[in-house]
DNA sequence: CATGAATGAGGTTTCATTCAT
DNA sequence: AATGAATGAAACCTCATTCAT
């Protein structure tokens, strides 16, 4: 008798997981071009033939990772935070320390968008989706700021956005936490 | 009539420096995996043997790029900024208008300072000097604020280096110049 | 209720036809090597293990096409021509007609045919059996224009041969009816 | 000191021409999909690199050495039969004599025309080549057939076809030179 | 000093085949 | 009898590096 439709989804969606999961890890510590498919299959315990049931390409599977990484951020946001076309304070704030708590909590992801985003050429379709992303959290700022009778919405918006990048920057390049949370209460001083 | 010396010094000097700059170029935008030899050979009007002439490696080449890079940094820096070992405001207000100065003449340098930083296992070398040399500015600014009297003076660098990082990157990821100068802003009227 | 013999047969019967015809049909159209079993399980809508319940190989598989075409074409000759050692004017003529009248009804065996044959080093058992066919059906011509009283027999069979092929090979290349029943107009009233 | 322009020059003719050659051997002998780089590397006794040095891929290999095939051949045709607009007897005569003559003392580039003729997915450009080639040749023998006054040439020029075709077919499949001259002379005989 | 043809290790990808259920 | 996830050998292709001139 064969396995039932069931058991080959649960079996599927299991070594989907693994592979990227096990991808994840290695393009963010070792770079997309450093790590080959050999690697990713070793590290998983798996044959090189499984990624490919899986993913058409390895670029495919960097830009599965990206999309699902990006989902998990967002859904976290909007369940976090009371969603309004004005954000209040409270909410503004609240959203910040989400933020800070998810690149810390995921910093693997949050790694590997930032050295996407520094190389234009290569995944294509990862790098897009990530300038969208950014872009996206940029008019939420600049809204907020609006809706607060900021002076100058935008270039707050710019200043903001440079901020957060040097915090989670300097948090990836040294993995220095305590000045993570100094720039994470500056931030938030400042801004709300 | 066989060329002096000094002909072939300047020879050397040439190529040398015209491939340096080509692959700067390339590994800049493009990014050190996905630019070959044989591109930087093309780009540059010169053969492939060539480049071996003068760099053992490609590794090596990179490594030469981003050690002239910090040197010509530093010295830049000696040059206009009055060392001392207590700096002065005036001094560091210099130094930071300096610092900006030079990221925005020389992009190219210091996204691939960025880059590299961000990928630990490959050119190691490289990789080192950078994590050397962004501890030096780290140590220059702490210095200061001790100088100065501020409280808690590691915390005030790690703020600083963090908005440092953050205005370069967004720069390096958005190319806003504007939003560029108002961190300068904010960082000096913040910190001097 | 357990099932009987006789249904596990038919079932049995059908999968087998349903592969050996799928298979035939993308052998046929895109070639033996850019085929695969994926494909062909795909496409007759069953599981890629089914295929290697009946066939040991995707060589066996191609080789088991091969001889069932050639039965059948065998078969069809013998139950539509009075078969007997000296083949008759009237005979001869029936056996060409139905020979056309099979290559076209079932084009697809045919091309396949003319692709192995082409390509000796793959696919051996297949190609030899279509060799031994050939073969037989060359000694059948040779034996009727010898019957006939035709000088140098041999010369006829091998022109005759030529002609076959030539007549078939345009059909397939160019799929041009017009020029494929002229040819069998010209061969039947040359040889007949 | 480096080598010269002209001596790089032969240096390359003579890599790229023994490729090519090694490749139609293997090609026409064994069928594309059958044969690998590797192969062609061994048998050509150089690197497998050096093929991509010439040829992008294994199926820009493929079709320079068809195109090259069919301007051999339409050069040797040229520089042998007075062109012109009407074709004499004489010099269709003459055309398929070179035609068989060409056949004969190149057959492995006429095995891979056929080859690559039955398999229209693969190597498209190449197939194209090949089509537009044999639609020329078959343009060439209506105009002839126009000019003498033959009773439908369309139809005349369709029966040569096919007969050019099988006396060709059969050569390769059986080599069996004696056939291929018989039906030469039916050819030229008949159409002449 | 300078050239670029040649090398081959190592990467990505495909696909015939196996096997547990 | 039937399923399809998993395997891994072998294919294609790239590119850092060498070397004869």
């Amino acid at each position: 008798m064969p396995r039932t439709e069931e058991q080959f989804r649960e079996m599927r969606e299991k070594s989907k997981t693994l592979i990227m999961e096990t991808a994840l890890e290695l393009f963010s510590n070792q770079g997309f071009h450093s790590t080959s498919i050999q690697k990713i299959a070793k590290e998983a315990g798996i044959a090189i033939g499984l990624v490919y049931n899986y993913f058409k390409s390895k670029e495919e599977l960097l830009d599965a990772i990206i999309q699902n990484g990006i989902q998990e951020f967002v859904h976290t946001l909007h369940s976090q935070v009371q969603s309004s076309d004005v954000l209040t304070k409270e909410n503004f704030s609240k959203m910040l320390t989400v933020y800070f708590g998810m690149i810390k909590s995921r910093i693997k992801i949050w790694r590997l968008f930032i050295k996407i985003g520094l190389e234009p050429g290569v995944a294509q379709v990862s790098h897009k989706h990530i300038g969208e992303f950014s872009q996206h959290m940029n008019v939420i700022s600049m809204r907020y700021f609006e809706g607060q009778g900021f002076d100058d919405p935008k270039a707050k918006a710019a200043v903001l956005n440079a901020m957060l990048h040097g915090a989670f920057l300097s948090y990836i390049l040294h993995g220095d936490e305590d000045s993570f949370e100094l720039m994470k209460r500056e931030i938030i001083e400042k801004f709300v």
